[in-house]
DNA sequence: TTCATAAGTTTCTCCTGTAAACATGGAGGA
DNA sequence: TCCTCCATGTTTACAGGAGAAACTTATGAA
């Protein structure tokens, strides 16, 4: 918003501006095929610059899929905080939450769960995902202690979970779950089913 | 084998030596990342030669996935045959036979699910997703029909099942199930859990 | 036998990633 | 106050890749 400036010299904020036009560009194309050079060029910067805060074109796409795991744990937190109710109602809104996330964006939850998105190459962004993973895993625990779930091992638990949430925000992103014009009732009715065998 | 003759000018099967280059390709690198070019100079034929059977890189990685689809599809019926038992064991037979074709083919098969193998691209793979899903879902109706499976709205069921093979898979490739120590036990208490609930 | 055509090759242009060398200007010490 | 360092920019350069166009070669049908 400050065109007045003749654009000094020093951008002020690069690393952010390049951030915030990357995920703008992965916003429309779903697809990360942006080019670096395109995102220097659209945030008005040489297409050399860039390389002053990123190694290369995947070391930004890390990043950005680092942000969006920190996003989708805020998101999936304040979901669960609001509901102060049984843990399976907790449990369905933190997975409500993580489906609405990748709907709204589409094209960072399927980086941020693709192979571009190396987790081994990038501690940071390893020790994301894993964070938000903890929420999940947390509630599980709590659900047991409480007696809501069954005592069984809590791996199984959290994998049956992951897989289920993960699973259904992926079809749910690929348009699979509303063809069949039913809302969004499939999302829901899934996780009773799934509920119900975790549910004792 | 036959590097007697000095290479025809026409290759003969130029079309399939490309996938069967790209394949072994993709099982090396994991991530897709390789050319056409390089697709070509392995197959031993000009970079311009693929352009005849494909129109671009991506025509040729969805005829991957198509392929793969193909092949996942009879990978789940053959284990699912083998099974003459209940439609609970079926289930879990096939479940495993997509979760062991992951781990066997894993960029492969992030491939047929990743947005690189776009859908909405090419109506053959489409099918071909669409004909392997089908697979599932008789066995969901299957299931029902005996009573094994609770009556509630298929697509729910369909939506439940999916989500937690392709989410363990996904899991199982990314070594998320492994780094526990746990074998391949996690997977079975998954698919028990949702079964449970699956199950009346 | 001819020749249209499918299937290869060569050549060309534009674009990308990325390295290297250079420029700039702000911050901290003399 | 001025100087100098260095993070952060730019310019230049080069090796590839995508893909189009024009050219070549076998092959099979007429």
């Amino acid at each position: 918003m400050s065109e007045t400036q003749e654009r000094p010299y020093h951008h002020g904020d690069l690393r952010r501006a390049l951030i915030e036009t990357a995920l703008v560009m992965l916003a429309a194309d779903q697809n990360w095929t942006f080019t670096l050079r395109e995102v220097a060029r659209r945030t008005g910067v040489s297409h050399a610059a860039p390389y002053k805060h990123f190694r290369d074109r995947e070391d930004l796409l890390r990043e950005l899929a680092r942000l969006g795991f920190v996003q989708l744990g805020e998101s999936m937190t304040q979901a669960m905080s609001l509901t102060q109710s049984s843990v399976r109602e907790q449990f369905i809104a933190g997975a409500q939450a993580c489906i609405d996330f990748a709907l709204c964006n589409s094209g960072l939850y399927r980086l941020m769960f693709s192979a571009d998105a190396d987790k081994s190459m990038d501690p940071d962004l390893h020790d994301a995902a894993m964070k938000t993973f903890t929420i999940l895993l947390q509630l599980l625990e709590e659900g047991q202690r409480d007696g809501s779930f069954r005592p069984v091992n809590i791996d199984a638990l959290a994998a049956a979970s992951w897989a289920q949430v993960h699973g259904l925000a992926m079809l749910a992103i690929n348009g699979q779950l509303l063809e069949e014009k039913v809302g969004s009732e499939p999302v829901l009715a899934a996780l009773n089913v799934l509920l119900d065998g975790m549910c004792q």
